[in-house]
DNA sequence: TGTACATCAGTGAACGCGCGTTCACTGATGTAC
DNA sequence: TGTACATCAGTGAACGCGCGTTCACTGATGTAC
């Protein structure tokens, strides 16, 4: 793609997200200006107000493009994971990695998307990493490996305890020398957090009683579809 | 204590950690200034200088007094557990409630702490909420309610559960109506995390691999005091 | 007890800076006829 | 195929702002003699 001494630059809205990505990777989530990201683009601060309505709007987008793409990368990490017969608690660990090994990889885009917060009410990520971890618990709860009473929130569980050791290791709380024993740590959280759950003999109190900010999104997207008189967040 | 009209302030330092700590519950861990800080105690912005070295010496001595604070606080709350003989599942149980209500109460505070990197190289706090855990974890093994090969690195799953359920919390990745739903949920974390610990069969590989940043610091701290001519950090 | 003086903890003006955003504008594009 | 013109996507200057930090200074404090 030429973009070379272009009055118009063919696909400003992505240059910039580009941008912008580079530049939380070299300065940190908050270390960087509109301006920057413009003039790493070659165009003017003004311009991108013709693609984004403001600062906040463009991280807000590239917050969204990210997680959407780390939904879809889970997904296949998923589909990859070793065992016979697509064992779901190797899924789940597959996934559990994938989640956490991105965000050592990338921990400045990390911090930026899973401070959360900065996504949109009216995001709808086609693959977003929560519906990833539900599909596949409801995978492993199919195929017997958790009780169908513990099932109900399983997932905050297991959400918890991989977010929570990815966002330690980002933040610098924890230090663990090597990918191969980041891994390993993972697979013990995992298999911590779903024994633990198999062996819940009641079901939780009061469940369900958490929601996911994604998923209360999208059932006011879908409602707010089928009766849009009703929709306050226009 | 009297400060009105005084040119000397008295006690500037304290003064000027409590007004950023307001100013970050009213205006979110980055909205505000040293120079508002200043100017919430009546003092030129300058002032400052003479009690920290920059703003950022600012943050760091909030965020250790507050981790402090908290120590304590998750100490006291582990003693107060029921449960008859000081049953050690149910201080933990009450340590992880704790953590995570305390988050929720002044969620703007507690983004800064947990945050981390905000910790200075050589603190030495007192009653670290790390150090809290690992102590009541190994209450729990002495008792019996954990295998012994299970025990190293125990630490890091359970503060990994704990931790991530209180961030997804004050980050609004995940809502929970009313206090009572937030405790039932952090039970049925710490409670999974603790179960699926206890069935353990083999040690994890390679273990000790982990290490918390605030340990580190301590033994670094320490091997620094006995040779200081080796300290890399001064 | 009184005084000289070093030290401490303030002041206030200034520095240089980069920020997000707005505005009137203009060059390029693409479509209708 | 050619032309008129609406629309789109840029420019560049300016706005008003508050920031962290430094500097030479001064008022208050406390200690030695």
């Amino acid at each position: 793609m030429v973009t070379k001494g272009r009055y118009h630059h063919g696909d400003l809205h992505s240059a910039l997200l580009d941008a912008a990505e580079a530049l939380v990777r070299e300065r940190g989530a908050d270390g960087w200006s509109l301006r920057e990201a413009s003039a790493r683009v070659g165009v003017s601060p003004s311009a991108s107000y013709h693609h984004f309505a403001s600062r906040d709007t463009l991280v807000r987008a590239l917050s969204e493009r990210t997680l959407a793409w780390l939904g879809e990368r889970l997904r296949q990490e998923c589909e990859r994971a070793p065992g016979r017969r697509n064992d779901p608690q190797q899924r789940l660990i597959a996934l559990g990695r994938g989640y956490v090994n991105w965000a050592l990889e990338d921990p400045a885009v990390a911090r930026l998307v899973l401070r959360g917060g900065a996504t949109g009410p009216h995001s709808s990520i086609p693959t977003h990493p929560h519906d990833v971890l539900t599909a596949e618990l409801d995978r492993l709860a199919e195929a017997g490996g958790l009780p169908a009473l513990a099932r109900p929130g399983a997932e905050f569980v297991l959400w918890a305890a991989i977010h929570g050791l990815a966002v330690l290791l980002t933040d610098g709380l924890i230090h663990i020398d090597g990918s191969r024993a980041v891994d390993v740590q993972t697979e013990r959280v995992v298999r911590a957090a779903l024994n633990g759950l198999a062996q819940e003999t009641s079901p939780a109190a009061g469940w369900p009683a958490a929601h996911s900010a994604h998923t209360e999104r999208l059932a006011r997207h879908r409602s707010s579809q089928s009766t849009p008189e009703v929709d306050e967040n226009h």
